[in-house]
DNA sequence: CAACTGACTAAAATACCATTTCGGTCATCC
DNA sequence: GGATGACCGAAATGGTATTTTAGTCAGTTG
């Protein structure tokens, strides 16, 4: 069988159960059943490994946003939809969930690039999103990087900050009212 | 001269230039000219003497915030000249910029604790603000401790994080703006 | 004698070194 | 000639000796 997919998958399952650094190349190639060189004829370093798996967790999460989007839904639904579904991927996946915790207590440096990758990315998504919004007329001009930046910083603090300081969680109903009254509702044309 | 007063002044000199861990009490003892058991009959253990500064610096802190704050000025002008000052002391202060440096590289539970005790208690007080602007009429009724909590962070975010992965600082001539078309304006009346 | 002191203690932090682990290479093998 | 795993140097880890430090208290002093 494909001796790039074997790996690839050992790799996924170690990342995920082990994080980044508890995952050594010896334990990547037992599981794949490779000898420990072959590796490194498809990926110069573990960092590079390392990234093409987290390149396929971003796909899955891509595909997770676009199937909560609704083809021809306004852009606060859309928007709305996706980021909730980004934020619970966050939470739910288990490689993610081990990058988060692997950030917190080892702050080792590949995985805090990694997150910070991603989080740039959403935003530019979300950028994009917003960009699309103004021209097709449905909201007003305006500084869309930082639409963008407030909107993703208010879904993480409502879904992720607020449980670490408040005993009872926030319900998406709470959410989507308070953004909709307040952020979307002044971007509306 | 009061041995106290003494004491409290070499302990903030101490805590400010090195941060809580980095202080010892020996240290403290000789910048004060006394005797390191005298410490103790004014303070339990180091970690009160420390609470004692911290309490100076929230102190100064609201006298800070409420230097800024106008007579009878509206909800927003007010939030936002108290926000955008604390968050400024916040990056000014030499004792509160040193603890989160320590938070951020040696995560002491101490400064930990009292860092996040001082965002509990700048939000309790945003949340009051709302509370009375609400009973004064001036804002319509909401659920105030969220909306507080989304005013902080957004704050937060745009003047403490923009400018970790942006390279140019925002103004506050946009703060002021984005956030009075947002957050602000749904909260009128 | 009451306030103050600093030598003292136990516990925690740090420095040090021996040993192991690990990422990456490459001579060898199938 | 693609795959392998023994091998290498560097880095991490563990264990231990040493130092540092928070807190105490017997003794000193004004």
């Amino acid at each position: 069988m494909d001796r790039r997919q074997e790996i690839l998958e050992a790799a996924a399952k170690s990342f995920s159960l082990f994080g980044y650094k508890a995952t050594t190349m010896d334990q990547v190639a037992k599981i794949a059943n490779v000898g420990k060189g072959t590796i490194y004829t498809f990926f110069t370093n573990k960092e590079e490994l390392f990234n093409a798996i987290v390149l396929k967790m971003i796909e899955e999460m891509r595909a997770a946003s676009d199937s909560v989007a609704v083809e021809g839904g306004s852009f606060e639904q859309n928007v709305h939809a996706r980021l909730m579904q980004l934020l619970k991927f966050r939470k739910t996946h288990q490689l993610y969930a081990k990058l988060i915790d692997e950030e917190k207590e080892l702050r080792t440096p590949a995985v805090t690039e990694v997150l910070a990758g991603i989080e740039r990315e959403i935003v530019s998504y979300v950028k994009l999103k917003i960009e699309r919004a103004v021209s097709r007329g449905e909201l007003k001009p305006c500084n869309s990087e930082l639409i963008a930046y407030l909107l993703f910083k208010s879904y993480l603090a409502l879904i992720v900050d607020w449980e670490k300081t408040h005993d009872t969680e926030l319900t998406e109903e709470q959410i989507t009212t308070l953004l909709s009254d307040t952020i979307f509702k002044s971007l509306l044309r």
